[in-house]
Formats: structure tokens, C-alpha cells, sequence
DNA sequence: TATTAATAATAGTATTACTATTAATCAAAA
DNA sequence: TTTTGATTAATAGTAATACTATTATTAATA
């Protein structure tokens, strides 16, 4: 198979695709830096202009808006997730070893060797957690999901559901159960981080500590 | 035993007690509301304010930020729900009746006879669900949460714990499985609202769908 | 070299979030 | 009853944010 290691996002989220220009990549880099650093909320155009000394205007000419600018980002990560699902699986011997490989890629930062863009994968993962169910939980959904922008969540999905399905093809759930295998790896690795006593993690091994709750969800889930 | 049905929440959630006068009522009833009808991020005071013939500055001496007056109305949505928790499971014959009716608690929405306070029961319980991740998801939760102000959903949290912890008391995770089966209640809400491929839902009865998975995720989790 | 096209910077505006100050109301003390 | 003090709300702002129209600059092509 002849593949290459760019994911290319839907031409509906941007104004002018950033991948097309040094200042276009420039932007999205440190924005994954600022957006970590500052949380989505705090995050400007202008603060972002004036860390990499370009100009608001600028980058107005690459996305609509901040909102949109984390979409792509999230739909790159989403992109790059359903990449390693497909790729990094396929060689395990059975549907068990993959679900288990599935929930640490869920829940473990990705890997700096991975991938081949120079984004801080440590700092997108931390922005997957607190930041990407801000794209969805708004008044707009609706307009926004009509131009697909949502589809890499939802093949990320399905293809988790295709390996549910595998493991347990009488499951009635598949779809909900991935979803919510995604959303829940990011809701208790923020909890662990920051409101332990909704979890039952100790002090360290947090992302372990996951992890293991995940996999027991998981399969029980799952036993026939 | 004697409790009055009104909930205090955290005096530092707000400037000026919105339950001390009738403007402050109406503050509250209206912004919930408001917020169900523009979503949050388009929700401000000056229109709370035009809505409801008052001024700006007149809500601005009750709550600090919009922030802050969200996180007022989830702390009386988590108080209320641990009110109901408490004494509307408390009649039921064992801990899997309880758990069931749990699960009918965080996916119907809240009776307009249930509670005493005249706000819109359908409205509180879709800001709920699109809204309440919001409150924590920043980057100040943790100056936020030394005042204690998430305390009200830790205890409902701690309350199904206990739920959890009767039926099963080798099960591993029952603070986690608590605020997943919280969470999950949401995100599987919205979603089979708004992004159907995310879930296993049909066009019709996305409550009902939502408590059947909840209800097969729970107790396959604390099966022995 | 002149012309056109592409790109970025300047300089704005409208809205939002918030605050300092002033005005109005009301209750208690003189 | 009037005066004082305290509480409350409204006016009128400011700083920051989100966004855009226009101008300037650079690069490409005729």
C-alpha cells in the first residue's frame, strides 16, 4: 500500500490551507503551544500574532475564527489517532490484544517519534483532554457538522466499533461503547489531574491508573 | 428529620446571595433560560439584562462573571440531584432497584413537580448537558476548586459511590464509574441529539436509549 | 520593465467584559 | 419630621476581544 503521513483536514475548516505555507504551519505549531499554555478560553489571534511577531490579520486569512482553528487541530489529531487504530493494530494476534493497545493509545500521551509533524504531541494530547468537547458542545453543532467536519471523530469511531464488534459481534452497543471509551479516557485523566476524588486514582500513575479502569469498563462490557 | 427543599449554595460562588431578593430570583430563573436559548458562549449579562428590563452592572453585583453564575446553577442542579439520590432510592427494596432508577435520575430530565424553585426543569437539565463540562474544563480549576465549589458534585459523586459500593463491594473503581456513568449520561445525550454516529441511538427514544447503555455498562462493570 | 496577482500589515469597528461614579431608595436616628 | 447613613441600581464609561476593510508590499508574469 502506498500511503503518506499527512492528514489532510477538510477544506471547509480553514480559509486557506495552512499545510500550503511556512507561515500557515508556523501558525497551527504555536498555536497548539499558546492554546496550551494559555487554555482555549484565554487564547487570542492577537497573543498568537504577537508571540511568533506576525500579524492578527494574518492569521485571519488562514482560519475564521479560534473556534475553527481548534477544530483543525482536533481533526488532525483525530486523523493521526485513526491512523495509528489501523496501522499499529493490525499486526496483534487477536481482538483482545488489540482493544488493550486501543485503550493505550487512548490514554497515553502520543509518542514524539510518531507522526512525522513537529507539533508537541504532549501538548496536543493535553489539548485533546481539556479542549476538543468545546468544538461540539455549542449552539451551531448543527451548521458545523453539516460540512463534515466531524467525520474524523466519527470514523475514529467506527473503527473502534469494527474492533468491538470483532471481540463481541452479539454487543449492542458498539458505537456508544467507543465513544465513550474516547470521551471518558479524557474525562478521567482531567479528573485524576485536577479532581481526584471523582476518580479513585492515587497520587501517580495516573495515566495508568486509566488505563486499567478502562480496560475493566471495557471488557465486562464486552463478556458475553 | 427536617430539611428544607432549598439548596444554599457556596457563598463564594457568588457577590450578593440571588436568593436573598426577587431581582436576584429573577436573575437566576431568567439566565437559565437565556443560556438554554443562546448557549453559552453567546450568553452575556447585557442581554441578560435587556431581557429582563434590569441593567448590567445590577447582575454584575450578584455574580462576579457568567462563569461564575453557571457554576451557581450547577450547583443547584448537583444538590438537587443528591437530593434526589438520597431520598428517592431510599424506599427502594435493593441496591439494583437503586442503581436502575440512578440512571433514570441522570437521563430524564428533572419533573416540573420535583423541587421547589419555579426554573424551567427541561432548560436546567440541557444546560446540564451541554454546558456543565465547561465549568471545570479551564484553565483556573484548580483556583476555582479550592473554594470548595465543586464540592456539591463530588458529593453527589461520593453518594453513588456508596450505591455502587453496596452492590458490589470488590468492585475496583466505584468513584470513577460514578462520575463516567455522570458524564456519560451527557456526552450519550448530546450525541444521540446532535451527532447520531457517535452512538447506537434511533431517531426516536434517545432517553430511553441512553439509560438501556447506561444500565449495561453499570451493572456488566459490577458484575462479580 | 510594466503589469498583475498574491500576500501581509495597518488601521480601523462592533461587541464583550467589566468598573468607577453617580443617583435613587429606604430605614433608622435625631 | 427631617436628616443621616447605608443599601441598591443606573449611567457612563474603559480595556480587551473578535473581526474586517483598506492599503502597502512583494512576487510572478507579460
Amino acid at each position: 500500500m502506498d500511503y503518506s503521513l499527512s492528514f489532510k483536514v477538510n477544506e471547509k475548516i480553514y480559509l486557506r490551507d495552512p499545510e500550503s505555507t511556512e507561515l500557515g504551519k508556523q501558525i497551527v505549531k504555536n498555536a497548539i503551544d499558546l492554546i496550551h499554555t494559555l487554555g482555549f478560553e484565554h487564547f487570542t489571534f492577537k497573543k498568537l500574532a504577537k508571540e511568533m511577531n506576525t500579524t492578527e490579520a494574518s492569521i485571519y486569512r488562514y482560519f475564521e475564527n479560534k473556534h475553527r482553528m481548534l477544530l483543525y487541530i482536533l481533526n488532525w489529531y483525530w486523523s493521526y489517532m485513526e491512523y495509528l487504530v489501523v496501522f499499529q493494530l493490525q499486526p496483534l494476534a487477536n481482538s483482545k490484544a488489540k482493544l488493550e493497545r486501543l485503550v493505550e493509545l487512548l490514554t497515553h500521551p502520543l509518542e514524539e517519534s510518531e507522526g512525522q509533524a513537529d507539533y508537541n504531541k504532549q501538548f496536543l494530547h493535553q489539548i485533546v483532554i481539556t479542549e476538543s468537547s468545546k468544538v461540539y458542545l455549542v449552539k451551531e453543532v448543527k451548521e458545523i457538522n453539516e460540512n463534515a467536519v466531524f467525520k474524523p471523530y466519527k470514523d475514529l469511531c467506527a473503527r473502534i466499533s469494527e474492533l468491538i464488534q470483532s471481540h463481541n459481534p452479539a454487543y449492542e452497543f458498539p458505537h456508544s461503547l467507543s465513544s465513550t471509551l474516547i470521551e471518558t479516557a479524557h474525562s478521567q485523566l482531567f479528573f485524576s489531574q485536577h479532581l481526584p476524588k471523582l476518580t479513585d486514582a492515587g497520587k501517580k500513575n495516573k495515566t495508568e491508573f486509566v488505563a486499567r479502569y478502562l480496560k475493566d469498563l471495557l471488557f465486562k462490557s464486552l463478556q458475553a
